[in-house]
DNA sequence: AAAGTGTACATTGTTGACAATTTGCAATCT
DNA sequence: AGATTGCAAATTGTCAACAATGTACACTTT
């Protein structure tokens, strides 16, 4: 059913196990992180726990403060959501409209398998399933795009978006939205694709 | 003349130090940067210089391979660079409009502090000391903002863009850009001072 | 009491040693 | 010759000890 992901190095493998805690809200807004902590429970040295707090950090989903260590980020602000929400389905768009003409069978048939996870998820009402698989799902449209720095002008974008955020009220909902975005790819049809991602992302 | 900036750690010295040799093209896309020899270079040990290297990879100037090191980023694509151009407007804008009704007197004289740095290095040719006060104009704009992570939001954005600065035939237009800007803060009329804010971004 | 000061304690920052990985090149095989 | 294998060097990754910084709280001073 999910298709487990290959992180290579330990910072990764313990960043990703992070990030799934702060999406799922296990981690909230404002709470501290401990090296020493975190370097006990994963077994390693405060080394790669630090490297992970980086990389969270870059991804904005913790904050850095020198000599204070790291804490959970802040949602975006309500002031600042609605340009969040712009900036990514402006990078989102680009990107669909400008692979378009070049999406392959094998490209459909992958992001329909993580349309199913979704399904899946929604039915079992599982909300933390739900988060991962929408990631994925948008994760792998953007790197279907050559220009791979796309991904990383992306995703801190995207994260702020994904904090502890639940807008729809029939989380069945969000299987719906992605699978009219399939269905307009598949049926070549570009301008509803694009309607159909912005409805998306809001 | 220049303000020197103050930063508090030493990996955020060594990275203003490695930004600067980036946007000043002294390293150039591709160039792989070596652990050891900056350590040996700044004095300090491999730990800071990692450090200095994840805050630069974070902000897009370097690119990191795991277990191969750092490199200098490539600039951004032909075909991307209007969709970072889109972005960082987009950005810049937003918080332009949103803070304009509350500028004060202590901003603007910041902001015209800067001017002047930035007109001096236009009349002695100085394309360097352009970039980085260029940079320090636009930061201290998005700064004022009251929500903190728009910053970290614009950043990795705004330096992408930076990363060749060629577009002016004559330098001096880059003065006359920013000029334009302060001139419609200080007029109070917003619509052209996003105009002007517009039209430096490109 | 309120404000300031000192001192442990907790936590992050830095370092140098060692481990793991990658890379260049020479030796070998087909 | 071209491809493959097997070292050796270069480089990054990890670790544990130590240094520097920040924090909490008792203690003094006014």
């Amino acid at each position: 059913m999910s298709t487990p992901e290959i992180y290579r190095t330990l910072p990764e493998q313990i960043a990703a196990r992070l990030r799934q805690e702060v999406l799922s809200s296990k981690l909230k807004p404002g709470d501290p992180l401990r090296e020493v902590d975190l370097s006990e429970r994963f077994g390693v040295s405060r080394g790669p726990v630090r490297e992970a707090f980086r990389q969270l950090t870059q991804q904005g989903l913790l904050v850095l403060e020198p000599n204070k260590g790291v804490r959970v980020a802040e949602n975006p602000s309500v002031e600042v959501r609605p340009l969040v929400v712009r900036l990514r389905r402006t990078i989102e768009i680009f990107v669909l409209e400008s692979i378009f003409e070049r999406i392959t069978e094998d490209d459909v048939s992958n992001w329909e398998d993580i349309l199913a996870d979704i399904k899946t998820a929604c039915e079992s009402n599982d909300v933390d399933a739900l988060t991962e698989h929408d990631l994925r799902f948008h994760q792998a449209i953007i790197r279907s795009h050559d220009d791979k720095d796309l991904f990383a002008l992306w995703q801190p974008i995207a994260m702020r978006m994904m904090m502890h955020y639940n807008r729809l009220d029939d989380i069945m909902d969000s299987y719906r939205e992605h699978e009219r975005i399939l269905e307009a790819i598949r049926a070549g049809d570009r301008a509803a694709a694009v309607r159909a991602l912005e409805t998306n992302i809001q």
